[in-house]
DNA sequence: TAGATTGTTAATCGATTAACAATC
DNA sequence: TAGATTGTTAATCGATTAACAATC
């Protein structure tokens, strides 16, 4: 694997989980097939486009039928990483680290939360959801014995960049940033930024605009 | 306003909440000037890009000085509205509604967070940070009432396009949707997805990609 | 003035869309 | 077979980057 396959862009790796999704739910329903036009119109994007982005993997279809939904979904899974589980902890036990460890749904896509971290006395010895809450000092141990595949930065935008190097340190590749704030890392570390303030401003822009167009 | 400018692209509007939140903390720093360079460095971008996104709404900046940091950062607040005050529902009290009902930061940012509404008997009435949760069934009354500008979906997926409809039904016409689904609306209505198992995805997508490197 | 840095045009790059032959 | 729909190449479109004259 890897090696000679071209690149393929984060603009179509990005549309793999909603192609996943959609497939699930219509698998769930029953649907066995599908054609990139229905899709298409389901998903708000063109049938070209999605062709195109499937085919970056491989032809998965065949002329005059479309897609087998079950084959599509199981190979979309198999491309994303899905049939791994992964081990996960949160730095920060506050509102939005809690939301995401009570949140069932990631356990059974194979993401498991283990723990959370956080400075503050209250929070620390409690379980949320299975998971139990330490004190800050104890993750970088916790992340090498567990061998953590992802780290979660729930802590203050001040916190933030000090808890990803620890994290990045101590063997964790992947991040998930809910912090305000611009992490620098090694290039071989993603970082998936989840921007819930600058998702408003996007927001407060667009009814602005419309408000502008009288 | 609006007419004869050209349409600026969505790409452009969502470095902006970037840009202004990366100044206001210069700001805070009493860093007073700052060249596309610098800022470029910064944020991972490239000095060129920033200075194009940037003429898309004037010249801030002054050649042979750079841009100056407050003004800079007042002018991105006015071009993102965050002037105004927004009033904001939540549909769906549950872990993730709650934790951005306690988001104390929104509020200072211009967002005003009202109520919240579900069908759990046991989560109406409480109030959680100053908002009441009430019943599902009085959302549609409490938006007309309460001119809100923005409604959040943080309800179960099977609930979110429904209630997507009850809110654009009632004159909303900016949606902020945390539910897994494709929420279809009218075009003057703005989606802004958070689309956190996705993202959780590209993560394990990343993850397996590195690993298939050796 | 000399040096720095913008605003802006032109060049490049990449992503999306269109078109259609292949084929089920 | 006829109709449908893919896989794939070519055309288009848009976004990013480079370059540099203008000018503080």
């Amino acid at each position: 694997m890897g090696m000679a396959e071209r690149k393929i862009s984060d603009a179509v790796i990005r549309r793999l989980p909603r192609y996943h999704r959609h497939l699930a739910a219509l698998e769930k329903e029953g649907v066995e097939r599908i054609s990139s036009r229905r899709l298409s119109a389901e998903l708000g994007l063109t049938a070209s486009q999605i062709r195109q982005d499937l085919n970056c993997f491989g032809g998965f279809g065949q002329q005059g039928y479309g897609y087998s939904v079950p084959e599509l979904r199981r190979e979309l899974g198999r491309i994303l990483g899905l049939q791994e589980r992964y081990k996960i902890i949160i730095a920060g036990a506050g509102h939005i680290g809690r939301a995401l460890l009570y949140y069932a749904g990631f356990k059974d896509e194979g993401f498991d939360m283990l723990a959370a971290f956080d400075v503050d006395e209250e929070l620390i010895g409690q379980t949320v959801n299975d998971a139990r809450v330490y004190h800050m000092d104890e993750m970088a141990v916790f992340i090498k014995n567990n061998q953590v595949d992802i780290g979660v930065i729930a802590s203050p935008r001040q916190a933030a960049q000090q808890t990803a190097d620890a994290m990045v340190e101590n063997g964790i590749r992947a991040i998930w940033n809910f912090a305000p704030a611009d992490i620098h890392t090694p290039e071989q570390v993603h970082v998936e930024n989840v921007r819930l303030s600058d998702s408003l401003c996007v927001l407060s822009y667009y009814l602005q605009a419309n408000r502008d167009e009288y």
